[in-house]
DNA sequence: GTCTATAAGATGATAGAC
DNA sequence: GTCTATCATCTTATAGAC
């Protein structure tokens, strides 16, 4: 494992539970057993940093997302897995989501970067509207608006709950909001089995 | 008006907009039109800026809520005027509710600060379930989990959508969580008018 | 690639005059 | 209450040896 994986991993784990203006070099450096400016070798600037995490972040949601569809062809059974990846990742309360991290540093940082993180909301954003359209087309699930406007509220409840999970010290609220969703979307269904 | 109100006025302004990590007495001094030292003559370290603002704005938020509970009888149009209170708050995609930046530095806040960050949430939560509970005993509204989960996932939905309305200068987004979280409360239901 | 050393600036905070 | 002046510390970042 190359050292510029490595200090990504460190960071991404830093920046997760203090957040990115609370992650140093110095603090970074000690905890990857290099000197910082090791650090600034493989990544000139913060933003560079920030950036390649941000980047890195977004991809692994989508090999995420491709495996899911691979892997599950109903939208229903899409859905609960995508809920159930997130509730594991975040099922330890002390990190949250890199780039609700990032949506709320969002002020102060740089324009690539913002664009990254709109590109993350944008990617999951249409994933689930597209899941969602499949499920109707599948007669599982029943839409009260349309796929993309029930798609951001989808994913907004999601990062909202993810960190509201951290806040509140209450790991249930994922669960709470696929439980929720998922009954949403399945209301005046009869159970077939 | 105080000192002390106008510190806390640009103090939140400015941590809404940038985070609170990004918040620097000098900023702050210069643009409240004193100096540093006056921040810490009100403020004596950034801890308690901080529990400061927090505890501020909740309180806000109590009176809005008392407020809507006032003025309006029925379920359905308390929970329609207190997402148009949000929407109208966060129309400027430029700004972001001070407990979701709060919640995303969760990571490095102090004890007290992380409490009232955990207040915020729990008495919005409560109020949405209540007035969940208050619909179907008029109903006009239809649960598809119970009331507290609901609430959860409502209130998780109104804290992302503010956050990705700002990251993806969407401000299109707080109506998009209102109009599919009331579709879905009045599912099944017919029209009378 | 990694180190030592250091620059140049920002940060939270305090002492003491007015 | 507000100021000037100052501190110790931390920050990102760079130059140059190995």
């Amino acid at each position: 494992m190359s050292t510029a994986d490595r200090i990504l991993d460190v960071a991404e784990a830093l920046c997760q539970r203090r957040g990115l203006e609370a992650v140093s070099f110095r603090d970074l450096a000690a905890e990857v057993g290099v000197k910082s400016a090791s650090i600034h070798y493989h990544f000139p600037s913060k933003s560079d940093l920030a950036l390649a995490l941000a980047i890195r972040y977004r991809q692994r949601f989508e090999t995420v997302r491709s495996e899911i569809d691979r892997k599950e062809q109903s939208a229903e059974g899409r859905l609960k897995r995508f809920f159930a990846i997130l509730a594991d990742l975040y099922k330890e309360p002390n990190k949250v989501c890199l780039v609700a991290i990032l949506a709320a540093e969002a002020g102060s940082i740089s324009p690539e970067l913002a664009i990254e993180v709109r590109k993350f909301f944008a990617d999951n954003e249409q994933w689930l509207s597209s899941t969602l359209t499949l499920g109707v087309k599948q007669k599982t699930f029943t839409l009260s608006t349309e796929a993309d406007c029930t798609a951001k509220t989808i994913f907004a409840a999601v990062e909202g709950a993810i960190l509201a999970s951290r806040a509140c010290a209450d790991s249930s609220r994922l669960r709470s909001v696929a439980d929720c969703v998922l009954a949403s979307l399945k209301q005046g269904k009869v159970a077939i089995g």
